[in-house]
RNA sequence: GCCCAUGUAGCUCAGUCGGCAGAGCACAUCCUUGGUAAGGAUGAGGUCAUCGGUUCGAUUCCGAUCAUGGGCUCCA
């Protein structure tokens, strides 16, 4: 239990503080966001960082609280941190974050804190409680918080030696904190208080609770300590806050789009996928209409890779589990792979991977170096045993399709290949809307195979095919796979979430496992390299992410139905059948919707289906032989000639847009 | 796998403090032949996730299982 008399040292006069270590005279420079200020002494500074909604300091690349004013000589540039610096976001949500678990131990004494870090959109606090928190607590939390915030009361804070700071957590049952403060290397640490509060904290805090502007609750969950699924299970609340109400506003707003868009329900509602209990969890039932746009995206995925100089395979999706104990997959990988079976006392595994097959395929025949590079790719489905508990509609499943490659080059042909292998990308990328990518460069990990100077030329290889591309990227240090360093991209969509879908990776490993060879120009017998790479990652969960891009309202070239052909009334079915057969005789996916309905009713029902076009019929348009054009989007175009429609329709498909 | 929540018609959801189960949409039939986002009527549709327990009686209470959802890698 917090013994309630703890208090720290109440602040004294703040202002008093400052000017006690300031000389007169002296001018303080300030940086806000980019602009420059000076103010004559330390009540101005103050002032002035209030005034620009500053609330923490950034002094020698180091974030402190107001109180280091006291720190800056007239040398330095203190900047003020808000809300539009990381730093700023980080220091104020973590305020939120101690707010809350302030709030937390007002309402259940016994509850025990753990840890509340600012994270990426928000904040979160770890409590250990009897029972977990219900949705009630939460809105009792929130007007906890309220409460606190409105006492405006100052953080304050001090440094301690670990010892007293580890006796007074023990005193108050804190043993996580006791934990924390034992992992600390340092000799002291630092503890923040507000309204009798105290929490062992870095800082730097918000000076009052007041600052606290605009906040929200957003849900609950169990989390290990340490997220170390052997610890115990504790309750931790997310939530987040913003510098004003508007923002807040437009990041719920954000949330709800984000729900509107997600691809269960969409996949649902527009009958593009499901996945059923009597199947199995993790594995996608493609529905016609998702199997339409699949196949749209295959056939593009297909025609553009023998054009690239690809040659396709297909390989069984089974094979004898001595593969994998060759492959090492078997030993990296088998808690991921399902169990063998045996057929005629041979042990079968199901596929994790195509590798094997590629590289069976390679060894078939004696390869030249002349033959180099040879790119094989295949859309490969691969199982995999995901734990139940991480399953989520199409993005993370059991079985699922690899848009997969392995390209056999000669060292020498890396860095050419690579570039080749990153304009490929872009351009498929680009090809469904994504124009922003993330790219990163994974170097080698300490767990690896491999010599030390094939790792470095082929990450330099890496890296000069992205500086050649004009890419920006960066690095991430011992990322690499075991067996070879890889590029990672990733694309933003269209509410600017980040997916990695795309992946190069160099392998020195599985050519030497399989004993793979070429004969070289001096005849003598070579190994080459192998490089790994996948476009869209898995078919599933890139469909997955298109549905959530697009919003369900797919473009005309992979909409499943692109022509809907609406009658006004039953005596116009014959001439809308007709433009519907014109339509699909030219290889457009075009169908009718002849029901004894109204034609505002129709129109509802193709928009909710979000059909690109819809053609009218009535009877204008069957006695001039024309069509009326409605665009999803709600324009009307006028009537026109169905050729004239059909030219319009065909260059946006063949533009794919 | 672990914590919590949820599981009722094809979909979205109401409901029963234990006594034969409800709405809207979708579907079918009929009426209406209607010009740019919902015309009207009638009807069909459910072992209330599954299995077990308590009870005269369970969709409801209890337990287990399965599935789904939020999280479990952001480190004072």
């Amino acid at each position: 239990m917090r013994p309630d008399n703890y208090k720290l040292e109440k602040p004294r006069e703040i202002l008093v503080i400052y000017s006690l270590f300031l000389k007169g005279g002296s001018t303080i420079k300030i940086r806000i966001e980019d602009k420059e200020f000076e103010a004559p002494g330390p009540e101005e500074a103050l002032k002035l960082l209030r005034e620009r909604g500053a609330f923490a300091l950034k002094i020698d690349e180091k974030v402190k609280g107001f109180e280091a004013l006291k720190e800056i000589s007239p040398d330095m540039t203190a900047e003020g941190l808000t809300f539009a610096s990381k730093e700023g976001k980080d220091i104020y949500r973590h305020s939120a974050a101690h707010i809350m678990a302030h709030a937390v131990k007002e309402l259940f004494p016994s509850a025990r804190l753990a840890i509340g870090p600012a994270i990426e959109e928000g904040f979160y606090y770890d409590f250990d409680v009897e029972k977990p928190f219900t949705p009630e607590d939460i809105v009792r939390i929130e007007e906890k918080m309220k409460e606190l915030v409105k006492k405006n009361s100052p953080f304050v804070r001090k440094v301690v030696s670990k010892k007293e700071a580890a006796d007074l957590f023990s005193k108050m049952g804190e043993n996580y904190k006791v934990e924390l403060i034992e992992a600390i290397p340092d000799e002291t640490v630092s503890l923040y208080e507000e309204d009798g509060f105290v929490d062992l904290c870095r800082g730097p805090h918000i000076p009052g609770t007041g600052r606290l502007k605009a906040f929200k609750l957003i849900s609950i969950a169990g989390a290990y300590w340490r997220g170390d699924e052997r610890n115990k299970m504790l309750q931790r609340i997310y939530g987040t806050a913003f510098a004003d109400k508007e923002d807040l506003k437009k990041y719920l707003e954000f949330l709800e789009e984000v729900k509107k868009r997600d691809h269960r329900r969409l996949g649902r509602e527009l009958d593009l996928f499901s996945i059923a209990e009597d199947v199995g969890p993790g594995l996608i039932l493609w529905h016609p209409n998702g199997a339409l746009i699949r196949k749209t995206i295959e056939d593009f995925w297909r025609d553009e890779h023998l054009k690239a100089g690809y040659k396709l395979l297909y390989t069984p999706h089974m094979a004898k589990l001595e593969l994998w104990r060759k492959s090492g997959h078997w030993d990296f990988y088998r808690e991921n792979m399902y169990s063998p079976m045996e057929v005629e006392e041979v042990e079968y595994e199901i596929k994790p991977m195509n590798c094997p097959f590629h590289i069976a395929i390679y060894k078939s025949s004696l390869k030249s170096y002349r033959d180099l590079p040879l790119r094989f790719a295949e859309l490969g489905t691969v199982y995999r045993f995901e734990r139940s508990g991480v399953l989520h509609g199409l993005m993370r499943v059991r079985g699922f399709t690899q848009d997969d490659a392995h390209i056999f080059v000669r060292e020498d042909q890396i860095g050419e290949e690579v570039q080749k292998i990153l304009d490929f990308v872009v351009f498929i990328l680009s090809t469904f809307g994504f124009a922003d990518y993330e790219i990163y460069l994974s170097t080698r990990p300490e767990k690896s195979v491999g010599s030390g100077e094939n790792w470095e030329r082929a990450t330099a290889a890496l890296k000069m095919a992205l500086e050649k591309n004009d890419l920006d990227y960066r690095i991430d240090p011992g990322e690499g796979v075991f067996y070879g360093p890889k590029i990672d991209i990733k694309i933003k969509d269209s509410l600017g979430r980040l997916w990695q879908c795309s992946t190069i990776q160099v392998d020195f490993n599985l050519p030497e496992r399989f004993d793979v060879s070429y004969r070289a120009s001096d005849s003598t017998e070579k190994r080459p390299i192998m490089i790994h790479r996948a476009l869209m990652g898995s078919l599933e969960r890139f469909f997955g992410i298109l549905i959530e891009h697009y919003a369900g309202a797919f473009p005309v070239w992979l909409a499943p139905v692109q022509v809907e052909v609406l009658s006004i009334a039953e005596r116009h079915s014959e001439y809308a059948k007709k433009v519907a057969d014109g339509l699909r005789a030219e290889g457009v996916r075009a169908e009718t919707n002849l029901e004894n309905e109204k034609i505002g009713y129709k129109i509802r029902v193709s928009t909710m289906r979000k059909v690109p076009y819809l053609v009218i019929i009535g009877d204008k348009e069957a006695s001039e032989e024309t069509l009326s054009v409605r665009k999803r989007s709600g324009e009307t175009m006028g009537p026109m000639p169905i050729s004239e429609f059909l030219g319009l329709l065909k260059n946006e498909i063949s533009a794919r847009r």
